[in-house]
DNA sequence: GTCTATAAAGCGATAGAC
DNA sequence: GTCTATCGCTTTATAGAC
């Protein structure tokens, strides 16, 4: 647990199970096994720091693992499919909850507003861009790329009110289908 | 402000801008120009009583503004149309965060999530009622009543997120033009 | 019913030994 | 790099005067 790349998914647990303001210290040193000296060795920011990389990181991942599949070039259509099924893996089919969806509407929001802005934008680009190579309108791409990423936000803040992740398998099936998707 | 009921809209805005574990005590008191002594008065359980009620008067104010019109029985599709403008109107047209649906991200949810799970299943039983209503079969309208709620909530996490409000005003008219509304 | 004073605990953060 | 001890502050909550 020495590694700074092993340590960023687990403080983003905390975060994520408890939102910016209820993360303590003291939940982050339980979830790490590490004093506070040391997480403050390894982030002389303290929280802020911690919450900046987290978010930091999970931007990367999705770069890797959900919007990767959207840039491939030869089947839009399939690279489409492979953001879907990496969403459901990365959410754990609406059992686990969006951090940066959660930091958007705290108070927090203030702080990290660019990370925020910039992991939806981001989400929404490289979705739009898939749709427009396979043939769809630039602005009616924009339009479902937007609708499909605010419906997989809704469906985890719905599954997670209800306790109910099948809420948030029929949504991710609501949406493949909208972009004329087998399931 | 001696009032109880001028006093729980003024409390829901303060969990609403910070969460249930960033609302503390001191921006309570400095919301409502009141004493912690005045507050305890009130709330003798403290910050869980206040957001026990603030929530249970949130409950009340929908099913008397918004799903009230749902339940009027000569015409649905007018009755869903008000329900539309009510939640645009209650929200903000998306510069206004939903508190049930900040708590059931958070760790809160543990606390309430009697009261979150009433809210939403309350709104989506309304919604589908109406719908069925309309001539819509059964199952059908419990799926799109669902999918409706959702993106509503959906709209409100991006709209956030991105700092744009206009994303909830497309999400509206996107979610009544599927549910074959005139806008 | 409202206030001030205060308690006890937890918070983020720092210092310094090892 | 990890730890313990500690600082200063804020937290929730209570007590008691008015």
């Amino acid at each position: 647990m020495t590694e700074r790349a092993e340590l960023l998914p687990v403080l983003a647990e905390v975060f994520r199970a408890h939102g910016y303001e209820g993360a303590s210290l003291a939940l982050m040193t339980a979830a790490t096994e590490l004093g506070k000296g040391s997480l403050y060795h390894f982030f002389p920011g303290g929280k802020e720091q911690m919450a900046a990389e987290v978010l930091a990181d999970i931007d990367r991942l999705f770069n890797e693992t959900v919007y990767e599949p959207l840039r491939q070039t030869n089947d839009p259509m399939q690279g489409i499919a492979g953001m879907f099924a990496a969403v459901d893996r990365y959410f754990q089919s609406g059992r686990r909850v969006c951090l940066v969806g959660v930091v958007a509407l705290g108070a927090a929001r203030d702080a990290f507003g660019e990370q925020v802005k910039t992991y939806f934008a981001g989400w929404i680009d490289a979705l739009a861009a898939a749709l427009r190579r396979s043939g769809i309108e630039k602005g009616v791409a924009r339009r479902q790329a937007e609708q499909v990423v605010l419906e997989i936000q809704g469906a985890l803040v719905l599954a997670r009110a209800l306790d109910d992740p099948k809420v948030f398998s029929r949504a991710l099936d609501q949406a493949k289908l909208r972009l004329n998707m087998k399931r």
